[in-house]
DNA sequence: TGCCTGTTTGTTATCGATAACATCTGTCCA
DNA sequence: TGGACAGATGTTATCGATAACAAACAGGCA
């Protein structure tokens, strides 16, 4: 009860509980092996003396550590947090714990976590996007540990992918403000130097302009974190380069939000002088002014989705699929 | 090369290397008590073989599992985030892995997260706010570990804490508004059985507007987590029961948004019909229509500063402070 | 030359659990 | 009545590192 003793160990339990450390460590994980009789006194004495088994002991004889590693850019960003909620808590329902490792953007910083994680020998490691320093292919690789690639699909994936077509995405924003008859389109991103998801919806976007038979506008500026300051600066450098743009693509809400603010400095409405569309629907989204038009991927869902595959394949071997796609939906709202 | 081979060991490298495996283990934490040589020849064979160490054994055989848990309670919110993000990467840096546990704002939870993540032998453990499971008590002080509150400056700390005075913040905002000449006014928040935070700073604002011989206007409904539709809620509520009213605290920006996106709907202009403060200063803030007048905390210094009074604890047995009191802000904008 | 001292390296026990195998008990049936 | 068999429990080796102590070696000084 004061403090800074040494905690409790399996030997101490089972004296209590007259059995030998085995017959303890069965009670904790395979219960009906033991008999009512003993069972019962093993659980008196942990609850007793408030035994806490040690995982790391546990991890080192079993050869299972029970952990997962994530690699996110960062933590500070609604999908991703999300995505990481809901692979937390399903993953943990199942006795894993998962270790969050955040990369800012940069892929040097990716690869020395996954070096530094790799140390707790995870069980299962999930990598956000499709780009990847080459060195972490190769630690991957070589660990054999399965890995899931997350937030899109690559064409080759590593093992296993959960995401959504991202260049699909700036396709359908782009047709959509097509559609809403929009014909100078602009599109806003920031400079990422190690993320491509960005880059994806942008080659949506490209791409569909070339087959519509009209102009590309992009704006590209800016460091990561994207942030929403960051919006207003794009839409003035793409109001500087093409004046004569109706409409915008923002590769993020994030930069959305900037985008409207910057429209109200500016005494611009939205959607009349220019529409604007955004990435991510972020809760935010329908609370600005006006609402944001964007597209809904659920990071919830992803983030289920990964726990689930992963742990079909700890537990079966192999999951029954290897690619998971999770939708995305367009919503409209006032901006656009 | 080939998948699912079992890691290399620290014997592998010695081997390798032609050394003891004792001197592996010198060379990846102590250096500089090996021979130039022998160091040179070691990392040379590291190298070669790709090999990491393994933490779960380090974590055994020298009782220090350089794991360091925080508990809070989601992690899709930005101040949360930060904090997060910020002490992990000042304590990666020392060495140490942060575990990260979600509450969902449910004591329950909090206590079996504590109980399994304490199975990971944490040398020091991060909770959220003031109020916690009486079992959790129990299980830290028996384990003897070292236990820092963030985000608020209990009465009696467990141990250390990293906050502000969130009744303070109360008084402030309240005070801020009656200076503005305001002198209905509200103040909104969830129903948080197990945060009390909000709670605090609906103290502070009741002890101030009593001091002021003004009523008390206070709406409180809904269940975490908060949202910004509730925000709208509150409001529709407040002016239900206090159509009066010409200002609100709402007891996170979160709810400000909400606030303002639903005066939007009404009509009611902000802040000549209603002035309209928050708090936390989210990014969002500033570019709300308009502006939102809130109260900044920094997240990301609490996360450092909690990491550095952990380290200090750690290396040096006491830190210097145990209470460590971080700064907020009133962010005039245009809300209020 | 020989002893002392400090540097470098190695040996052995240990951390707290689990796996694999061994033992014991009692039941059931030929 | 003996033995096969299943269920319950115990014994021993092991996981991969570190701590603590021991030994080997070199340089400096009397």
């Amino acid at each position: 009860m004061s403090g800074g003793e040494k905690p409790i160990r399996m030997q101490e339990v089972a004296e209590l509980a007259g059995v030998s450390i085995m017959t303890v460590s069965r009670v904790l994980r395979m219960p009906e092996k033991v008999a009512e009789a003993s069972r019962k006194r093993v659980r008196e004495a942990i609850e007793t003396l408030g035994y806490v088994p040690d995982l790391a002991a546990g991890a080192l004889s079993s050869m299972r550590s029970h952990f997962i590693v994530a690699l996110i850019p960062m933590m500070n960003s609604s999908p991703f947090a999300n995505t990481m909620q809901s692979l937390s808590s399903v993953l943990n329902e199942s006795g894993y714990q998962l270790l969050i490792g955040t990369t800012d953007y940069a892929l040097e910083k990716e690869e020395s976590l996954v070096r530094t994680l790799l140390g707790h020998r995870p069980q299962g490691i999930v990598l956000t996007g499709r780009q990847h320093h080459p060195e972490v292919y190769k630690l991957l690789k070589r660990s054999g540990i399965p890995v899931v690639e997350i937030w899109d699909l690559p064409e080759s994936p590593i093992d296993l992918a959960v995401g959504y077509s991202n260049f699909d995405c700036g396709v359908r924003l782009t047709e959509y403000l097509h559609a809403r008859g929009r014909r100078k389109i602009g599109f806003a991103l920031a400079e990422m130097r190690d993320d491509d998801r960005g880059e994806q919806r942008l080659q949506g976007y490209q791409e569909t302009v070339r087959r519509l038979g009209l102009p590309e506008r992009v704006v590209r500026a800016g460091q990561p974190p994207v942030t929403m300051e960051l919006g207003g600066r794009l839409l003035r450098i793409l109001l500087q380069e093409h004046p004569e743009v109706d409409s915008v693509i923002c590769v993020s809400d994030t930069l959305a939000i900037g985008v409207l603010s910057e429209c109200r400095k500016q005494g611009r409405t939205v959607p009349e002088d220019l529409a604007v569309v955004g990435f991510g629907d972020f809760e935010v989204a329908q609370h600005t002014a006006p609402p944001l038009t964007t597209i809904r991927v659920s990071g919830h869902e992803i983030g289920r989705q990964t726990a689930h595959l992963l742990l079909e394949r700890l537990e079966s071997g192999s999951p029954r699929r290897s690619q998971v796609e999770v939708s995305f939906e367009l919503i409209e709202r006032g901006s656009a």
